[in-house]
DNA sequence: TATGGGACCTACAGCGGGTGTAGCTTCAAG
DNA sequence: CTTGAAGCTACACCCGCTGTAGGTCCCATA
């Protein structure tokens, strides 16, 4: 039975964001000491690691109670588990975009700027004038 | 003098947004009415604007301060600015870097899984078993 | 000039996904 | 038995907004 120190340790997460996980009940409640501090099994120890892999991979916390949902039921059709991937997937997939479109940008306002003075940067003039703009960018990515 | 609703309109912002840039600072606190309301003279709108312009391209509010304020010396050399902006695009540049690693990832999970059953599913299994994953992938985007 | 209804006002709560702090209590090694 | 690290709860805060409640103002039309 591990103390929430070494789940945190043994993950890579903060002893906070892992009391965080119980509170918004993607955790479960584990065991408490007589003095009332939490003690983890090994499944708990486990249930952790998937969470914050997938957290490394860019799934939402909704997306990983879905995943964490489907693996518990072990028999059913795997299709809506490759559902949710793909829709992640799509996801960095249309931010991955929206940031090339950004860095174009950001590479031709910098390339053209070749002012001393503030009064003459072409970083600012872009900024202030939308037409002198190629894109209509999206939002930035969330 | 135009009111709140109409600077909204021609900037694309949402009036609960341009009050909260007032709160905040970033914009002036501008003329009211007898009754109270906001009206705007034309370089608070042009200023609504710069700052939009450049939300969409991914600066932080604390970076556009800045800009806003290195705008207001147009006397001050520029390279400020261009650090700004060359700060920013490094970090678009980043977020890219982590976001094809991640598309990488979330392609190779789905493209190994074959199954039918959640049991027998790859993603799962990679998701669960962070030694099958190739990348030590960073946070997500943030 | 009265009225109606859209636009405006303030104040505050909430989103996601945590992080940080204060002020305690408990655990375990020496 | 002491001590200090680690744990506990409760709450505030980060960013960048967005939404809501409950009220007030403005101005075009009748």
């Amino acid at each position: 039975m591990l103390p929430i120190g070494v789940l945190a340790r043994r993950t890579g997460t903060k002893v906070q964001t892992i009391r965080y996980y119980e509170q918004i009940g993607l955790m479960p409640e584990p065991e408490r000491t007589e003095g009332g501090q939490r003690r983890y099994a090994n499944a708990q120890l486990d249930r952790l690691a998937f969470i914050r892999h997938a957290r490394q991979l860019g799934f939402s916390l909704e997306a990983i109670r879905e995943l964490l949902d489907l693996s518990d039921s072990p028999e059913r059709s795997c299709a809506e588990v490759d559902a949710v991937a793909r829709r992640q997937l799509s996801e960095v997939e249309a931010r991955l975009a929206r940031l090339e479109a950004l860095r174009a940008e950001l590479h031709r306002m910098i390339a053209e700027c070749h002012a001393d003075r503030v009064a003459d940067c072409r970083i600012l003039e872009v900024l202030r004038d939308h037409e002198e703009c190629l894109s209509d960018h999206a939002a930035p990515a969330p």
